[in-house]
DNA sequence: TTCCATTATGATCGAACGATAAAAAAACAA
DNA sequence: TTGTTTTTTTATCGTTCGATCATAATGGAA
C-alpha cells in the first residue's frame, strides 16, 4: 500500500559501483553518482542512505559480481590448484592487453585509496576480498604440499594481484605486465 | 633587494607530502595542507602553486628523498643481485612489522587514485618510479641471467613491491606481509 | 473510488572547497 | 633613510560540495 519504486536498484548500484571504482570516493560527487544512475539526490539518498553507505554498498555489489565470478572462475579449472592460480592471473592479464580493467581493482583502489583512513572500508575491503585469498587457499590445499606452504603461496598469490592491478591503473603495458605475471605464476607451482 | 622567504621550503613541502601521501590528492585539502606546513593560503599559493603543481612537487619529493633512499640501499648490499633485491623487499617488510609505512608508498598510492584520470600524474608516477625498477634491473642483470630474463624479474619485483605496499594499506598483518615476500624473494633467485 | 504510505521531483540549504586580491610587513640596495 | 620588490597576512571571492525539505506524483489497500 505505498507507492513501489520505478527503478532498477541493483542496477543503480552497479552504475553508482562504476563511478567510485573509476574515480575513488573523494573524487566522485553526489551529482556524478546521480547523474550516473538516472537518480535525482533525494531518490539516491533515500534508497541507499548518504556517500558513505552507498560506497559501502558499492564494494558488497563488487563482492558480490566481479569478486565472485573471479573464485568462480578459479574453482572450476580442471587442473592443478597452483595452475588455476597462474592460470586466473595469466588470464587477468591477457584481458588487460585487450583493453579490460583499466580502472584496474575496485577493492585494490579502495584500499590504497581510503582504508587506511577509514576502518569501517577497510573491514568492508578485507571482507570481500577474502573469498578470493579464500579460494588460493583451497586450490593451493589440493596439491600435495602442507597447509603452511599453502597459506604462503596465497598471500603471495593475493599480493601479486594486487600488484598486477595497480601496475595496470598505473599505466603499465601489457608486456610488462605478462612478464610480472610469467614470474609469480612460476612461483606457485614450485 | 626583496624580502625574503621566511620558511624553508623543502620542510614544507615534506609536511605537504605527507598530508597527500596519508589522504591523497582528492582527501587533501588546501586548509590542511596550510596547516600541516605552517604557512596560511596565500604563501602556500605564492611558494608552489595551485594544489595541482603541490601534488607534483610532491611526487618528486618522494622520488627525490624516499625513493632514491631505497634505491641506494639497494645498490650498497654486497651480495648477489637477486638477494639484494629480495633483502630489499624482506627490510620492508620487517618495518612494517615495526610499524612503520602505515601510509603504503606514496607513488604506489597515487598510481591506484589519480594516475588513472591523469596523464600528467600518472606520467609523474612513473617518472619517479623508473629508478626503483632501474636498480632491481641492474642488479638482477649482474647475476648470470640474460637480459631478458633480468628484465622479467624486474617487472614481477616491483609487481610484488607493490601488491606488498596495497596489503600493507588495506590493513594486512605482518605475517601476511611476511609470507608474501618470501615467496617473492625465492621467486628471484631462480 | 477514496485513502494513504511511499517514491520522485525540484529547489535550496549551510558548509567547505580551491583560489585570489588588497593591504601590511619585511629586507636589501642605493 | 628612502625606495623597491617580494613575502606575509587577512579577508573574501564564486563555486561546488553533501545533504535535506516541501511538494507533487504514484499505485496498491480498503
Amino acid at each position: 500500500m505505498a507507492r513501489p519504486r520505478s527503478f532498477d536498484s541493483g542496477a543503480a548500484l552497479d552504475k553508482a559501483k562504476a563511478v567510485f571504482w573509476a574515480k575513488g570516493y573523494e573524487g566522485s560527487t553526489i551529482s556524478e553518482l546521480a547523474a550516473a544512475t538516472g537518480l535525482k539526490t533525494g531518490s539516491l539518498y533515500n534508497a541507499f542512505g548518504d556517500k558513505h553507505a552507498l560506497y559501502l554498498k558499492a564494494l558488497d555489489r563488487y563482492g558480490e559480481k566481479e569478486v565472485a565470478a573471479a573464485v568462480a572462475w578459479i574453482a572450476r579449472q580442471d587442473c592443478r590448484g597452483a595452475e588455476a592460480v597462474a592460470g586466473f592471473l595469466k588470464m587477468i592479464a591477457a584481458q588487460v592487453e585487450s583493453g579490460a580493467y583499466s580502472d584496474g581493482c575496485f577493492l585494490c583502489n579502495a584500499a590504497a585509496d581510503q582504508a587506511a583512513h577509514d576502518p569501517v572500508i577497510a573491514a568492508r575491503v578485507s571482507a570481500n576480498m577474502a573469498p578470493l585469498r579464500q579460494v588460493f587457499l583451497d586450490r593451493l590445499k589440493g596439491d600435495p604440499r602442507t597447509a603452511e606452504a599453502a597459506a604462503i603461496l596465497a598471500d603471495f598469490a593475493l599480493a601479486a594481484y594486487l600488484g598486477m592491478f595497480v601496475m595496470i591503473r598505473g599505466g603499465a603495458d601489457g608486456p610488462m605486465i605478462r612478464r610480472a605475471v610469467s614470474v609469480a605464476g612460476a612461483a606457485l607451482s614450485v
